[in-house]
DNA sequence: TTGGGTTACTACAACGTTGTAGTGTTAATA
DNA sequence: TATTAACACTACAACGTTGTAGTAACCCAA
């Protein structure tokens, strides 16, 4: 119940004035051995904290660095934030963290609630609403008012900024590449609408694999899931249209899903079907989550080191913030992918 | 590149006072109806946002909120997370998130670092660690200082804050009984050690249906396992000893795990031993996440409707900060726990 | 004994905002 | 014509800090 301390309350009790009892704290050699003493051990006692909003007032520095991801229900994000926390924390910056929902307008109003004063910089994955509108003027009106942006995963390539991506069209083709080499030749893709970046460039490595090893890619092959706000709808779709293609019996011995749901969907078919996995049909995802490592049989995947994309992402902004690069200069980070093998191939 | 403008800058530009611009955006009737559609409209062309930092000094309110969890790659903590910022965000609250890993160190100087004027209050979740330790001054010294705090999930009863609880006993006594109804008679509790307070209700609750069952409770078909920060090795140790359990030809016929990550090391020794969940082995689990839906077979689950936790605890510390409730009253609310059927019983 | 230097402090402005108190001008009232 | 009220503003302090500039009091040297 006792309030914090400030300055002027040790000035007044100890008779001297706010600026001796600041320097004292500071240990400047400007003030006398005993006042000095005198004062520090006084709020020692009192257990005197320097309130971090003025300093920020003063100083127009919040040491706080804002995040706004799509969803935090997600093991790749908060696996990016787990990143970003640990380089933050070390760095003596804090994390402040506001998400989207996949919806442009709660991303506009995130970024403008957090731009006035509360943060010194932004890590941001952009939302798919935003994608799909193709409207980035908040991002480019924080970025015009001097405030370092870093853009992972769902980045947009025209905004000048720092930006940590996934190396997913190498990930991707590495994948296709991996089922091609198990002696799959039909590998059908489950992908997302090609406004997602990330979907987009995967799509494109499937492709890439395919023509470096002279295979004809087959638009029947193709899945792109239509986006759902109701991601069960979602999945029902995709289910849908995956017993549809068994139904027409296109026939196909490898799955390269995009993301772990996807691939949970398919293996909810092929147990449906009692098609066996791995033997009739390979399956790989991207994004080494719980899924991939908890399911029957667990599922060989592309990791995307989620924790190494976080980590960079504030290493990038925070040596803006410490102006130890210049801000014109813009760094895009590649963090490539690995395969992870488990059963399901 | 341009700075944000200032109240004094527009005044300064408009040849006005500060108090007359900053009357003015308030639409104060003081000012004239020129002079306040001028400023307003100035304001207006040069994007003027007040600067939250000034304001949170002077109100010595942040309308921010500090959330430390201990873990943040985990679908419980992140649906909490969840509800925490919808409620939040609808309140013009922010939410800043530390995550203490588990460890008492890092609980103690996150809560630190953010007392300091950064938050108006805390929202906590113990570090199991920190209980361990039974050390909570930091979280004492908080309260003393008149800053609200809410726990969830792990909670300390003694400190004198509102707390949000899942109704683990409650919920542990409806999973085994759930399974004693299935006709399961020997049930192997797979929980934590006692010092972490939802793994000791939860084995309460198991205790308890089985006395109410009329069934009496037997030491080898209770595992607690032992806490390693290396969460592969604790796995792996679960996994040994169930094994174990199978090489004494100890019988049992269901299995109540208080985690999905304990079910799903449950769950691979089941497979690995050719044994078939549900007909062999009825397999129930307390928390709704990611792995027992699309795990198989999919896992019955105790749900603990973390998102309504998170929401509740926002609630609770809002109502707080907002001055609704007196600090010295304090509310235990209890989130009911529901059993969400599914292939695994 | 005056000038300079050192020591050990204090005063003040500033960061951006808001609310209260104060002020000058005009117009209406007694 | 003197008083008052309304109007339309401005000045100032405060929130908690810090850094720069200022100032007494003292000592030492020329």
């Amino acid at each position: 119940m006792k309030k914090r301390i400030t300055l002027k309350e040790i000035a007044n009790e100890l008779n001297v004035s706010i600026s001796t009892v600041s320097k004292s704290l500071k240990n400047s050699p400007e003030i006398g051995e005993d006042t000095r003493q005198k004062i520090i051990a006084f709020a020692k006692a009192h257990n005197y904290r320097p309130n971090n909003i003025a300093l920020s007032l003063k100083n127009r520095k919040t040491k706080t660095i804002g995040v706004i991801i799509p969803e935090i229900v997600h093991y790749f994000f908060s696996n990016v934030i787990n990143g970003i926390e640990k380089f933050a924390n070390q760095s003596g910056y804090n994390v402040i963290i506001a998400v989207s929902n996949e919806s442009f307008e709660k991303e506009v109003l995130n970024m403008e609630t957090l731009a006035n004063g509360h943060i010194d910089g932004f890590i941001v994955s952009i939302a798919k609403e935003t994608l799909k509108k193709q409207d980035f003027h908040h991002i480019q009106e924080t970025i015009d008012l001097g405030m370092p942006v870093v853009l992972f995963d769902r980045v947009f390539n025209d905004l000048k900024c720092d930006k940590v991506i996934v190396d997913d069209k190498g990930g991707a083709e590495a994948a296709t590449t991996f089922l091609i080499e198990k002696g799959r030749k039909n590998i059908l893709l489950l992908t997302t609408q090609d406004y997602i970046s990330v979907g987009n460039l995967r799509t494109q490595g499937y492709l890439e694999a395919l023509k470096k090893q002279h295979i004809i890619a087959d638009n029947n092959l193709i899945i792109k899931v239509i986006d759902n706000k109701n991601s069960e709808q979602e999945m029902f779709d995709l289910e849908w249209q995956i017993e549809n293609l068994l139904d027409q019996e296109i026939h196909f011995d490898g799955i390269f899903a995009v993301n772990e749901i996807y691939a949970a969907s398919a293996m909810k078919v092929m147990r449906k079907r009692k098609l066996n996995i791995p033997k009739d049909i390979a399956l790989i995802c991207f994004t080494d989550g719980v899924i991939s490592r908890y399911s029957f049989p667990s599922l060989t995947t592309v990791s995307q080191h989620a924790e190494e994309i976080g980590e960079s992402s504030a290493e990038l902004l925070i040596n803006k913030l410490k102006d130890q690069y210049p801000v014109e200069e813009n760094f895009t980070k590649i963090i490539k992918c690995s395969i992870i093998e488990r059963e399901s191939t």
